[in-house]
DNA sequence: TATATATGAAACCATTTGGTTTTATTTTAT
DNA sequence: ATAAAATAAAACCAAATGGTTTCATATATA
């Protein structure tokens, strides 16, 4: 299965922007290719790298159907992510400081959330 | 304050393994940058480059005192990383709606803020 | 069958990234 | 006053990244 030989890891998978709204607009359905590239000002073969960079994060898998590929959200490894978070919760759970910082991104919440 | 101009975010940031190491090593005490990188198998100058990048994120940041810079944990902006995430925890929190994800998402912010 | 559609694959390119080495500056400590 | 220690800053470099264009292949459809 070589799945130790992983050439992009969740961490830097997500670290693109574009790869995010990826994630993201197939959080609310499967999609071919095209139709993802068609919300990017970036050609068909760009996206299709970023969902292979996905790929290998096992963040999302393609199946062929007729000429078509249609790719779906494969939402697990994130678990490590929130698994890697945890251990700084410690450090803000007691801060008062971080009112300020919850308080600033308040406006992101929102939008997020529509 | 130019918070406007910065060139690493939060997810480019934690994007590198020694980073987030760094990171790590942080959590458990202040330490100055050649303290840092006696930790790793690099020069101490990439380890600066790398507390750079971090501090652009404000992940860290670096007090000189004395001859030394001591870099300290700044681990708020971690809670765009949570918040990004929620997202994704109705996934595998499995189905229902997003209602519930808005509900569960405010109640972490409220219990954070405390 | 011919054509349009959807994807795949490869070559190419500029910029960024993650490292190095070298040189300079600041601050102790002898 | 020197020397050592800690950092800073700059030049340099190879490889990775994120994009492009071009060409090929597979699949529907007129």
């Amino acid at each position: 299965m070589e799945t130790s030989a992983k050439k992009y890891d969740v961490f830097q998978a997500i670290a693109d922007p574009t790869r995010r709204e990826v994630l993201k607009l197939l959080g609310e359905k499967e999609l071919p290719i095209s139709e993802i590239s068609s919300h990017f000002p970036m050609s068909r073969t760009a996206i299709a790298k970023h969902l292979h960079v996905l790929t290998e994060a096992e963040l999302v898998s393609g199946q062929k159907v007729g000429r078509e590929k249609i790719y779906r959200l494969h939402p697990e490894p994130l678990q490590e992510l929130k698994q890697w978070l945890s251990y700084y919760e410690q450090f803000w759970h007691n801060k008062l400081s971080i009112l300020k910082h919850v308080v600033e991104n308040s406006e992101d919440v929102k939008r997020e959330t529509d």
